[in-house]
DNA sequence: GTGAATGTTAACAG
DNA sequence: CCTGTTAACATTCA
C-alpha cells in the first residue's frame, strides 16, 4: 500500500480533519493521548510520513508495509491510533506511531520529497553525486534524497529510462541521471492518478512483470544492491554502466 | 498451509 | 566506531 503517492491519497481523505479540533485519542500507540486532545491539527506529509502536527505535539505515522487506516470505519482489529474529530473518525493501523521531539524542519528536507513542488532536481542530483560507488537501485531508496519512492517507482523508472538497477552512480552520465530524477517524480505522478483510478498494476511495465514490454524477452527479477530488494529489469534495454 | 510482499529500525557480530 | 547481518513487527494474497 504505502509509497509517497498512497501518503497523497490518505491525504486528502483525511483533508477535511484539517484545523479541526481533536476531540478523542486512543489506541494502542505509546503516545501521550492527553496532549491531544484539545489540539487543532494541520495534516502534512513528507514522502511516506504522515505528520500529524499540533501546537503540542507532532505525530508520524508510517503505514511500513503492511500498515492500514479508515475513515469513520471501525474494523475489528485493535487500532494503534484513533483520533475522534467533531466530523469524523481516523483510525490507523499495524503501523507505527511516534511523537516526534524535533521540530519538523530540523528533520526533514522539504526538497527531497518527490510528491512536494518543493523537490529539487539539482539538489537531488547533487546528493548522488556524493556516493560515485552507490549503486542506482539503492540510491533511489534512499528517503533522505528520494523521500516517498518505494520497490514500486524503483523498477517502473529504472525501466522508463533505459537504466540498469546495479548501475553505480559515478558510472551514469549526469543527463541520465537528471533524466532519472525527473522522471521520477513524473512517474509518481502517474502511479497516484492510476492508483485514484484503480489501475495502477495495469499500467506496471517491469514490476511484478515477466516479459519487457519493449524487447519482448523475460525480464530479470533479482535482489539487488546492499538493499537487497527486489528489482524487475530487462538486460537488453536497461543500460549497466559499471 | 507457506511464502513473499509497495518498509524500517533495533540489536548484535565482527 | 563503522559495516553488515539478522530479527522483529504485522497483514494480505497467490
Amino acid at each position: 500500500m504505502p509509497e509517497g503517492p498512497s501518503i497523497i491519497i490518505l491525504k486528502e481523505l483525511t483533508r477535511h480533519f484539517n484545523g479541526k479540533k481533536i476531540i478523542g485519542a486512543s489506541g494502542v500507540a505509546k503516545v501521550d493521548h492527553d496532549l491531544l486532545i484539545g489540539q487543532n491539527v494541520r495534516l502534512k506529509t513528507w514522502g511516506k510520513h504522515f505528520l500529524i502536527c499540533t501546537k503540542k505535539l507532532n505525530l508520524r505515522v508510517h503505514l511500513l508495509l503492511f500498515g492500514s487506516y479508515s475513515v469513520d470505519e471501525k474494523r475489528r482489529a485493535k487500532p494503534k491510533l484513533v483520533l475522534e474529530f467533531s466530523n469524523g473518525t481516523l483510525y490507523f493501523y499495524a503501523c507505527s506511531v511516534v511523537e516526534l521531539s524535533e521540530s519538523l524542519n530540523e528533520i526533514y528536507d522539504w526538497e527531497a520529497d518527490v510528491m512536494s513542488d518543493k523537490f529539487n532536481v539539482a539538489k537531488a542530483r547533487k546528493k548522488l553525486k556524493e556516493t560515485p560507488d552507490t549503486l542506482v537501485c539503492d540510491a533511489l531508496l534512499d528517503q533522505q534524497i528520494f523521500s516517498g519512492v518505494g520497490n514500486i517507482i524503483k523498477s517502473e523508472v529504472l525501466f522508463r529510462v533505459y537504466l540498469h538497477p546495479e548501475s553505480k552512480l559515478g558510472k551514469i552520465p549526469t543527463r541520465t541521471l537528471t533524466k532519472m530524477i525527473k522522471e521520477t517524480t513524473v512517474y509518481a505522478y502517474d502511479f497516484l492518478k492510476w492508483k485514484k483510478a484503480g489501475v495502477l498494476k495495469k499500467n506496471w511495465e517491469a514490476y511484478a512483470k515477466k516479459k519487457c514490454p519493449r524487447c519482448d524477452i523475460p525480464l530479470i527479477k533479482k535482489n539487488t544492491g546492499k538493499t537487497r530488494r527486489r528489482s524487475f529489469f530487462c538486460n537488453n534495454c536497461q543500460s549497466k554502466f559499471v
